[in-house]
DNA sequence: ATAATTTATCGTAATATTGCGATATAGTTA
DNA sequence: TAACTATATCGCAATATTACGATAAATTAT
């Protein structure tokens, strides 16, 4: 069905997963990778960088956004986009929780 | 078109987004967290404990170990699974690596 | 005001993902 | 061997995602 039953997961599970999700996809690791390379980060120029149309990267940018990953500057006519650091400590604490040595005796 | 171009891409950014897009979806994550928790890790319990069908968690949890975040171990008629760390590091420092301070003073 | 520039949105087409029932496969037990 | 149990796979239908060209919207420059 392609649809997921978002009801009956927990609101942290779902969150997690969303965040994951905006990540899950060449695109949009490109695009955080080149900022945080970059000391100017204009939209026109994360365009230049990759292989996809304007229309394309913007669409990924809106993802990156609604995700809480990034974060827009209007700036005359053009975009600056940036990193937005909020939820990397949740994607740590994620991976730590997975790193509970309960099982360790159980697949070895 | 749905379709990804995956040529343009590098190896790196590849297998990064590969893994983050294995993590966004809120049954596998569901799933992990069930793995980090329980002291037994028998897929049937999992089909148990999760909302879906048995055919429905059998294809995450395929989608999963292709990933390489997780470890199945045949163990009689039943399968254990088991988080696999593995990639652990490869998240971490993808996460540590967009934390530059380059970009502070652009978005403020 | 008009033109130019930059980014966002719309519409469409193609592919991918998700879910489930049904069935197949593999190992265990009687 | 035959029945049983546990997991994987198939086939299908519905929804989601991705990409692009075209166009809209917003700001700046002439």
């Amino acid at each position: 069905m392609g649809v997921t039953k978002t009801d009956t997961y927990t609101d942290q599970t779902l969150t997690v997963a969303s965040i994951f999700k905006a990540l899950g996809h060449p695109a949009r690791i490109a695009i955080l990778e080149f900022l945080a390379k970059q000391t100017t980060c204009i939209c026109g120029e994360i365009v230049a960088e990759l292989p996809l149309s304007q229309a394309s990267i913007s669409r990924h940018l809106v993802e990156l956004k609604a995700a809480g990953l990034i974060k827009g500057t209007i700036s005359g006519t053009s975009v600056c986009y940036c990193i937005n650091e909020t939820h990397f400590p949740l994607i740590n604490t994620f991976i730590q929780q997975l790193q509970t040595p309960i099982n360790t005796s159980c697949c070895s």
